[in-house]
DNA sequence: ATGCATGAGTA
DNA sequence: ACTCATGCATA
């Protein structure tokens, strides 16, 4: 899903490419082969949103999603805001830790790459992670490990039958009436009754009341966040395929890749052209003549000589190839 | 399959 | 700063 910022490579119209003896020994390639079909075990949104925490500035974000999330953010917070007003005199600001990052938005499977770096959520988001009054969100695990893969669909309909039994309940149900039942409290919600069933548990004798609502309310702010995360990261993710679309992005659009963390150069064709045209006069060109060309070709030093490097170890795989007897090795040359 | 990048070893 | 072997992302 990288985006190229350059036009699709140009690649060069090299006789029998597969030939190259001694590039890909069987055993390397095999495990290569392997390794590449190996499945992703994390979702596409999960990275995409991964991505887009470890790249968005502030000031990016502020930008492209000004006027598409104020609507849901203000209400989500809104709407947290009351919730949160009768925890905030049991809890202390201090003991908050951001735990949205880590439910929601890491990957916590065991990917090869190193861990992904903590998040840089614009402002609506830090304050959504304020919002977390009990500054625990890992009861709802199985929630926090998908947000936003295709179930999400699902699960927000179950978050919506939740919540509508959660919110239609007079505020002072569950903690009003810890000694009596009433047949609309939610602890009698036939959901419940029936998680609490499938959980082993006696619903009247197992359960006190007041943790179930401590569950249900963070169940509710978790909610909120993630209704709120959903148009961010939607935004994003239409700004990552427009850009993919349009090869060359518009230069004025936030990248959706990280400032400087541009994992490979793509060189363009007419720069190839050029850097084909100088190898063929001079293959081992002077630092200074790279930088000149360099220069010529708006390309950063270090990817003209990266670029001549890997030229030189091509023409000789290609030149050995095309000579087999002169390698010493008696086989004809074909990567077999 | 290919192209760009990287790291070890070398002169 | 080079070569060589290899890693790794993409077409």
């Amino acid at each position: 899903m990288t985006m190229s910022m350059y036009s699709t490579t140009d690649k060069m119209k090299m006789s029998a490419p597969s030939c190259f003896p001694g590039r890909y020994s069987p055993s390397y390639r095999s495990s290569e082969q392997m390794r590449r079909c190996m499945p992703n075990p994390s979702s596409r949104l999960l990275e995409d949103a991964s991505l887009l925490c470890n790249s968005w500035s502030a000031r990016q974000n502020g930008d492209i999603f000004a006027g598409i999330n104020d609507g849901i953010l203000s209400r989500a917070e809104a709407l947290a805001a009351v919730d949160i007003q009768k925890h905030q005199a049991q809890h202390v600001h201090s003991q908050m830790p951001s735990q949205i990052k880590h439910d929601v938005m890491y990957h916590h499977h065991s990917m090869s790459g190193p861990p992904q770096r903590p998040l840089q959520m614009h402002h609506s988001m830090d304050q959504l992670d304020m919002l977390d009054p009990t500054g625990s969100m890992t009861t709802l695990a199985p929630i926090s490990e998908s947000p936003l893969t295709p179930t999400h669909q699902h699960l927000h309909g179950s978050y919506h039958s939740m919540n509508h039994m959660m919110s239609h309940h007079h505020p002072g149900t569950l903690s009003g009436h810890t000694g009596g039942h009433h047949g609309h409290s939610a602890v009698h919600h036939p959901v419940i009754t029936a998680a609490v069933a499938a959980a082993g548990l006696h619903p009247d004798t197992d359960t006190d009341p007041r943790e179930l609502e401590a569950f249900a309310e963070r169940f509710k702010q978790r909610r909120i966040k993630l209704v709120a995360l959903k148009p961010i990261l939607q935004a994003w993710l239409e700004e990552a395929e427009a850009q993919a679309k349009n090869k060359r992005r518009d230069p004025d659009a936030p990248s959706v890749l990280p400032a400087g963390e541009k994992k490979r150069t793509s060189i363009a064709a007419p720069e190839k052209r050029s850097l084909e045209a100088y190898f063929a006069v001079q293959p081992r060109p002077s630092g200074e003549k790279i930088a000149a060309i360099a220069e010529k070709l708006d390309l950063k030093k270090n990817v003209v000589r990266v670029w001549f490097c890997n030229q030189r170890q091509k023409q000789k795989r290609i030149v050995s190839s095309v000579t087999p007897s002169m390698t010493g090795h008696g086989s004809a040359g074909f990567g077999y």
